[in-house]
DNA sequence: TATGCAAATGCAATCGTTTTCAATCAGAAA
DNA sequence: TTTCTGATTGAAAACGATTGCATTTGCATA
């Protein structure tokens, strides 16, 4: 299909001008004679002309945009990181290119390697959960293009990151528990190996060991999705045995629904025979009954930030040294852990 | 900073040959000596060449990208659609630029005319409630360039259209609830001018006059954000009159969860007392107790085959004839509105 | 009328590719 | 040795914009 745009040489022929006096007279250079100027710029618009980005982008080397790389986009969190990016990126005028990998590391190395074609001015990445060698973003450093990691993590790349405490996070969402006098704790997990539920974990050993608990490994448990469907499996039983827990630690909120549905299943009432607490803060705990208590996980500000810094990093033209932001989680207690006779 | 890319040039200065032969023996051109061929790939390897994709472009006259314009990506009918776009895309080889217009008009003006300079190869658009003139629709026509419309469209624009038959599940909806005895319906829905929501409400009435039940005004009410804050609001003391519905038709799941909410509150039986679905099939609707009926809104299927019907369009040379694809939506029924003793 | 100066405009290079067309080269045939 | 042929290679235009520099123009002054 013949998909003509106007350009620069179309309007110059119609007035019989240069190209570079229209270009010129575009960009509301004074060199050009008001008159020219004027009429110029009224064909433009009657046009309907639109600068060639493409060619702009050629000509100045850069894109105005960036890319954007995660596991998954139907994910509340990742959903919550994305707006927060949005937000950053239109009021900069950039746009945002979306390459989700679906978890697959394959296909996450497929588009870091597309993304360095100089299409994009830098990029945002969280890894996925099968993500164990990083070469792929080496080669970010090396060209010198802009990377901010959040989320998920590696040390193995100097590079900028925006993170939450997930450590401590994990203790004070097991703290908060031990404060409602839980005695026996469990933990539910997602992925072993994903370091963000790995911190969570030490973070939920750390609290019974201030507050001289003991740990029971049969009740630290671990799955691969964190969804709700492994929430109901990885608790199955749970509540059946003779020492049942009196308090969950679930490392997402979808996991400690299941866990809940569980415990009612079993006749337990939260939170005064088990106390609950997830972990994401999505929309989903507060609706529930009873409602869950969580970590927020501050998904949008995650998003706000790392754009931010990749804004600042590609606009400047010095040597910026790296950072890590940690951002602050807040406690969330709702009807799940609240225990009312205590405190 | 000194980002340099590594282009033909500097593999042609290296090996002494010319631009021309680096760029044909990088296509592997058999009119390039095969030694010469080799000697070049093997540099361009080693040196980690990545062809420039804005000169590409521009030489071209093609992106490879897709522009995708949504009102929100904090969303789970979205966020779906946005992984079917990205499955089909990605097979292709090409890439999505998301905008959202986070609900505004105004921002959604803005994008589209931003993207109309020429940096993707077609467009994906579902308009935000907000959106009632389209010029800035008109202009891609008037371009030729592609532009299909998913979920929320308007007949104003002639194009490519993939959206469900409301109307249809509307009443497939209200109908199932008529099937379990139901004779009082109340219908909560969204913005009374958006018009998959209206066509939600045609269905409703079309099921009550086909099975001769009366259609009360008062229980016909309308929101803004379709949100489960405004199931709450618009559904409070609903249950409390004289005459309470017996069956709910709520054009959201969030919506269908709030008008739950204050049923159970209202000591209310459901489905028994009162049977309710709701619309878009999210997860939450699956784990809530009672579990909510619902109609699939097939977000994956709609991205999917917008996205096919797009890169069919921008591939193609021929002119071709604009078609609405009207996807099959599915009941599905759960606790919320099964009544055991029937049937 | 010639000169000078400032204002206005145009030329051409550039960004990194691809591709058409022309040029070069080697070896075979004359 | 010349000429021809096919195989290789290179030069240059093109994509659509910006911009440094050179050129043209108009007008006032000498």
């Amino acid at each position: 299909m013949n998909r003509e745009q106007v350009t620069i040489k179309h309007i110059a022929k119609e007035l019989g001008v240069s190209i570079s006096t229209v270009s010129r007279a575009l960009s509301n250079n004074p060199l050009v004679k008001q008159q020219t100027r004027e009429a110029i710029q009224k064909l433009a618009k009657e046009m309907n002309y639109h600068p060639n980005f493409t060619a702009l982008s050629l000509r100045q080397g850069k894109t105005r945009t960036i890319g954007l790389l995660i596991p998954q986009v139907v994910h509340e969190f990742f959903a919550q990181v994305i707006r927060g990016i949005e937000d950053v990126a239109y009021n900069q005028g950039y746009n945002v290119l979306i390459s989700s990998s679906n978890e697959s590391f394959e296909r996450e190395l497929r588009n870091a390697e597309e993304l360095l074609n100089g299409r994009i001015d830098g990029l945002l990445a969280c890894i996925t959960k099968e993500t164990h060698t990083f070469e792929h973003f080496e080669e970010y450093i090396n060209r010198q293009v802009p990377l901010v990691f959040f989320d998920c993590v590696t040390d193995t790349i100097n590079t900028d990151k925006v993170v939450i405490d997930d450590l401590d996070a994990g203790f004070m969402a097991t703290e908060h528990l031990i404060e409602q006098g839980c005695k026996t704790l469990a933990f539910i997990g997602g992925p072993k190996d994903l370091n963000t539920n790995h911190e969570r974990l030490l973070g939920f050993q750390k609290a019974l060991k201030k507050h001289n608990l003991e740990e029971t490994p049969r009740l630290i448990m671990h799955g691969t999705s964190g969804k709700y469907d492994e929430g109901l499996d990885l608790s199955k039983g749970l509540f059946n045995q003779e020492k049942k827990p009196d308090g969950v630690f679930a490392a997402t909120d979808m996991l400690g629904i299941g866990v809940m549905k569980n415990a009612k299943a079993a006749g337990l009432k939260i939170p005064d025979d088990v106390a609950i607490i997830g972990f994401s803060n999505w929309e989903i705990g507060e609706i529930f009954e009873p409602s869950l208590s969580t970590i927020d996980q501050k998904g949008y500000d995650i998003g706000k930030i790392a754009t931010a810094r990749l804004l600042e990093r590609i606009d400047s033209d010095q040597e910026m040294s790296m950072m890590t932001e940690v951002i602050k989680t807040t406690l969330i207690a709702r009807a799940s852990s609240q225990r009312k006779t205590q405190k």
